[in-house]
RNA sequence: GCCCCCAUCGUCUAGCGGCUAGGACACGGCCCUUUCAAGGCCGGAACGGCGGUUCGAUUCCGCCUGGGGGUACCA
């Protein structure tokens, strides 16, 4: 293991096969909160060693996933693929010491093989027939251009044991360990030799990453030994399960982070969501900011059980974080929704929309009946049970005409005017704002409505409130 | 098949031998109320099973069951 005062640097290493889901999110969230707390680096290294799963553009969209949770990285990330030449050296340095050895055998040799071990109810693993080649005929073949892998030479019997820092104490049996594949035949590593050579040489000293690696990690373990390195510290994290109970990385559809983004997430109530997703500060606080969630991070708070992903509950915290925002910011973050808004006409609407809202997405609608006037009334709404649309019309003709006069237009001088309507009309208040309601806002669900009247101008009202009562006195369509 | 991991309300979790098993989301009810929210109060809801260890197990150990991962010249 590292020293425990070592400075702590560790890294996320997505492969560039898609976008950054929500697990992966939360992978490179962990590493970057514990990075923080702890004072030191956390770095992003591209593993694209396998050209036929390589996808361009990935690392652009995982890139830009991350910088909008603020998981913001240090140095200048590392791309795997430019680094061949360094893995073939490993490789052969691995060899001359005789932790690894050339692999000639052909991949119909090794399906057969598979298949017979299948059909025997054995494990399927190498049967490291080449491992007995001697060291001079391994060498004569491939300088005569036969082509081969290169395979780690696992210890024939005794027990690996790694201290894992959120699974525990996990031991493997070595006579089950696979001698797997460090180099390809088309010299690229392997995920399992580039990712040593590189966390050895990118001085990480904890590697945080996802449980799928935990079966391998012994192997890991030994192939640090066979390079005689120290190894880092390992956290296998669980896996984070989808709505579906499937894992999310390999669940049909997992979402890009960026997909929440557009349905009008914070990133903030995101980072929060899937912080909790496997985490607990350990205390009964439900809502933490980047700064909290760093100040309060530890890895011996991981769970190690898998995490399934509740996304009513994003919603809450989304609604939460969107409470917390000053106005003046709730309205910035609104403005690339609503583009034909200037920024300062939706700043003293916020109060009216903050409290409702539970993504940024429900605003333009919510907010439409400011910046235009209703589409068509419907006299079913506008007009409320037990009433008909003669008295309707006048009760909305009323109103203007009560309202018309004010010369202070403001919530303290409209609601009593309409309260006091209310009273000489014989209506309750419920019903006449009801269809007051409507006439001005087109809506039955809308913001607090006198703020809404004040809010919209008293011509604006006054015409809404005219053009509904003509509506409904006027000969009914047909 | 073989190897490995996991197991508290529907979900996220607190718990690290003695608790009326706590909180949050969701759900139901009530209050507030001009709609919808927000907020407040109340409620239903969990330690997978069997054996140990112990004066005492949700907690420690084993087995079983259940879930998951790995088992590629993918990461």
């Amino acid at each position: 293991m590292a020293e425990v005062n070592s400075p702590v640097r560790v890294r996320y290493a997505p492969s560039p096969t898609g976008a950054l889901h929500l697990g992966g999110a939360r992978t490179a969230l962990f590493n970057y909160l514990f990075a923080r707390r702890r004072g030191g680096q956390f770095l992003l290294r591209i593993e694209d060693t396998d050209r036929a799963r390589f996808k361009p553009g990935s690392q652009e969209q995982i890139e830009e996933g991350l910088r909008w949770l603020g998981t913001n990285w240090d140095e200048t990330p590392l791309i795997q693929s430019e680094r061949k030449a360094i893995y073939e050296k490993a490789a052969a340095d691995l060899i001359a010491s005789g932790a690894a050895y050339r692999c000639f055998c052909t991949p119909e040799r090794l399906d057969q093989m598979r298949a017979e071990q299948r059909a025997r109810h054995e494990p399927e693993r190498y049967d490291r027939l080449c491992r007995a080649i001697p060291a001079d005929e391994s060498e004569r073949r491939a300088a005569a251009g036969e082509r081969f892998v290169v395979r780690q030479a696992m210890p024939l019997q005794g027990t690996t044991t790694l201290q894992d820092l959120v699974m525990g104490s996990v031991t493997f049996r070595n006579d089950t360990l696979d001698d797997h594949v460090l180099l390809k035949s088309d010299g690229f590593p392997t995920y399992h030799l580039a990712f040593a050579v590189d966390d050895h040489e990118m001085r990480i000293s904890h590697i945080i990453r996802g449980d799928g690696w935990l079966p391998s990690a012994p192997k890991h373990l030994l192939l640090f030994q066979a390079f005689n390195w120290l190894p880092p510290a390992f956290a296998h994290l669980p896996l984070v399960l989808g709505p579906d109970k499937k894992p999310l990385a390999k669940r049909h559809g997992a979402r890009d982070v960026l997909e929440y983004r557009e349905a009008g997430y914070l990133p903030e109530a995101v980072d929060n969501f899937i912080a909790f997703l496997g985490w607990s500060p350990g205390t009964e606080e439900d809502i933490l900011t980047m700064d909290q969630l760093i100040e309060k991070f530890s890895i011996d708070k991981i769970q190690a059980s898998p995490a399934m992903a509740n996304l009513e509950r994003l919603d809450w915290l989304n609604g939460q974080f969107i409470r917390r925002l000053t106005a003046d910011a709730l309205a910035q973050r609104l403005a690339g929704r609503m583009p034909q808004v200037p920024v300062e006409s939706l700043k003293p609407l916020m109060p009216l929309v903050q409290e409702r809202l539970r993504t940024l997405n429900e605003a333009p609608e919510m907010l439409r009946f400011f910046f235009e006037e209703p589409d068509s009334y419907q006299p079913a709404q506008l007009i409320p049970k037990g009433r008909d649309a003669a008295a309707t019309a006048m009760a909305l003709t009323e109103a203007a005409t009560t309202l018309r006069p004010l010369t202070s237009w403001t919530p303290e001088t409209i609601e009593p005017a309409l309260r006091g309507l209310a009273e000489r009309l014989g209506w309750s208040s419920r019903d006449l704002f009801m269809g007051l309601r409507v006439a001005i806002t087109g809506r039955t669900v809308t913001p607090p409505l006198i703020e809404s009247i004040s809010r919209l101008g008293k011509e604006r009202v006054l015409a809404r409130l005219e053009r509904a009562g003509r509506t409904l006195a006027g000969p009914a369509p047909s």
